[in-house]
RNA sequence: CGGGGCGUGGCGCAGCCAGGUAGCGCGCAUCGUUCGGGACGAUGAAGUCGGAGGUUCAAAUCCUCUCGCCCCGACCA
């Protein structure tokens, strides 16, 4: 390809509202351009990239064996209705009337329209099982899009989905998907690691996220370095402290003036946070308000306690109103004569004794408070966010916490789709039996993002050959002063065009600077640099775009090197 | 949704507080010179100042409303 011809331009400035690296990379470089919030266009280079990502998820789930079909993206709403997502997905979901009136959504995923294909398609066991995929636009109305491509709102996806006879075959694929997800990943240049992971809106019994380390990333990974526990902090359950022993001493009111956070109530009294409790207040979205109680040295886990009270609609923070009209004081509360709302107690704040907690009543806590005898909890489970320190689950060594950005992730999705849409087989022994259902997704967009994330410096992209869209950029230094080099470069350019070589050919009449420092921006392996000096010196110079090393090479040595 | 910021030629920005004929750098076009690290000169094209309403003799500038984008938080298969 010619740059001359190639629909694209470079910018000199960064774009102003580009502060990840990724995204200021890819914009600067003429690789994606922003639509809207959450919206991209892909230009061909993009394109180019995003299709060569697309190539190696597309090989390695064939590998599996994978058939790729092709699903919509409109979907009627009763399909949703029927697995009862329509009622328990938010706002993120798009939906709009056709013009006969019909509701319908705009797809986020596809586990409904795979269901329904099952019932319509799957009649016997001889069917099973299969692993079907596609690569199909999203569209999730993202409350906050953020970080270029890194999320998005509409974006492409490749989804696959385990149809199995029994649990054993899920398995089985999610083993599969497990394996081929790595060696996608190595593939693309990153590094990524599994954890586990929250099931959310999926459902189903096991997930992983496949992360990259990134400290922009907006997941928080607890990570042990001593074994390979590795998890989401959203569902991480470190080891807790051992709570003191000590006898339970009756309840006792003081006086705290100006101490409404933990911090504050406990250098006014002395002690330590992990002698007081910390209550905190959602409410459900279909309006439960629920109180949680955790040690003062710990955090919430909304995602935990999402999952212990099973939230309908998640949680949101309860407005002051709500908690006082459950009869609690905001920053002196605590569930003593609470009324109306459901409490849940961490573990530890369970069984730690004589803690602190608010007196409802502004500027009074009460000293000694014990879970069960001064109030009675709905629920004792574990709710606190793991902290760096904590020790590890499996060998007790202290846990770290990073941060990640997921650019895959697998379900074990059982029978809830195929049970809610009816999605049978007859057994060998004519018995009739639910398929058993996985799902598996990696981002195309944000699998870009995050290989610039991982492969750039100071002057641009550094593509890993796999993805990069061409395998070189052939730059012909001061060609309209003098024609050898012109003639050099074009012929250069036939020659390795001719032999299969992906070559984007820098045929612009710029000068020097200008063309050297947009090869290094737009970030091809290698650079091929013809100029009177490369003659004279009886060929081609080659860069090597990662390591920066660069040597005069002869054109048969250079060809081999680019179709290796 | 809460908090903060920003919308002025393609890109990056100044001008706004103290209203008075819309500017700068880069890019773009033409010509000439230059040619291994974002060259130089000359000439030129290009802007409903996000939108609507209002105040005023006069609005990019003041007021009201509104749309959009970015960042933090909330949220997030």
């Amino acid at each position: 390809m010619r740059l001359s011809k190639l629909f694209f331009t470079s910018l000199r400035d960064n774009p102003a509202e580009a502060e990840m690296a990724s995204h200021r990379l890819l914009v600067r470089a003429g690789y994606v351009r922003q639509l809207g919030a959450g919206i991209y266009s892909l230009l061909p280079l993009g394109f180019r990239v995003s299709q060569r990502i697309e190539q190696v998820v597309r090989e390695e789930i064939d590998a599996i064996g994978g058939q790729e079909m092709e699903m919509p993206v409109v979907h009627p709403a009763d399909l949703w209705r029927e697995s009862g997502r329509y009622a328990k997905i938010g706002p993120e979901m798009v939906r709009f009337k056709d013009r006969g009136g019909r509701d319908m959504v705009l797809a986020m995923t596809h586990e409904e329209v795979v269901a329904d294909l099952l019932r319509q398609i799957v009649k016997s066991y001889r069917q099973l099982p299969a692993i079907v995929y596609h690569f199909q636009t999203k569209f999730r109305d993202e409350p906050r899009s953020r970080g270029g491509l890194i999320r998005v709102r509409e974006f492409v996806m490749k989804d696959s989905y385990s149809l199995d006879l029994d649990g054993a075959g899920l398995d089985h694929a999610y083993e599969l998907h497990y394996a081929a997800y790595e060696r996608i990943f190595k593939r693309l240049g990153l590094d990524a690691v599994s954890v586990g992971a929250d099931v959310g809106i999926m459902g189903g019994t096991l997930a992983h996220e496949f992360m990259v380390l990134n400290d922009a990333g907006e997941d928080t990974l607890v990570l042990c370095d001593a074994c390979d526990y590795a998890a989401n902090q959203q569902i991480a359950a470190v080891r807790k402290p051992e709570p003191p022993t000590e006898e339970l001493r009756p309840t006792e009111e003081v006086a705290t003036p100006e101490a409404p956070t933990i911090a504050a109530l406990a250098e006014f009294l002395g002690i330590g946070a992990d002698r007081t409790a910390k209550a905190t207040f959602f409410v459900t979205g279909d309006g439960r308000m629920v109180t949680a109680i955790v040690r003062g040295d710990f955090e919430v886990n909304e995602t935990k306690l999402t999952n212990a009270v099973k939230a309908i609609g998640g949680l949101r923070p309860a407005q002051a109103e709500e908690i006082a009209a459950a009869g609690m004081v905001p920053g002196y509360a605590s569930p003593i004569g609470a009324k109306g709302t459901t409490v849940v107690v961490d573990d530890l704040a369970a069984s730690s004794p004589n803690l602190v907690a608010g007196a409802n009543r502004h500027g009074y806590h009460l000293l000694n408070v014990n879970v069960g005898r001064d109030f009675t909890p709905d629920l004792v489970v574990d709710i606190a966010n793991a902290r760096a320190g904590d020790p590890c689950p499996n060998c007790g060594e202290p846990v770290v916490l990073r941060q990640g950005i997921e650019v895959g992730n697998i379900f074990k999705l059982g029978t809830d789709f195929t049970e809610k849409l009816g999605a049978t087989y007859l057994a060998e022994d004519g018995t009739r039996h639910l398929i058993v259902m996985g799902s598996y997704g990696i981002g195309l967009g944000r699998a870009m993002a995050c290989v610039v994330e991982a492969h750039h410096d100071d002057k641009g992209i550094v593509w890993p050959a796999s993805v990069a869209p061409y395998a070189a950029q052939l730059v012909a230094l001061s060609a309209s002063r003098d024609p050898a080099v012109g003639e050099a470069a074009e012929a250069l350019y036939q020659r390795l065009t001719d032999a299969g070589v992906d070559l984007l050919y820098d045929d612009r009449d710029e000068s020097p600077g200008v063309k050297l420092t947009d090869a290094e921006l737009l970030g091809m392996p290698w650079i091929v640099t013809i100029s009177p000096r490369s003659l004279a010196a009886g060929g081609a110079e080659v860069t090597d775009r990662a390591s920066g090393e660069r040597g005069v090479r002869p054109i048969d040595e250079i060809e081999a090197l680019l179709k290796g």
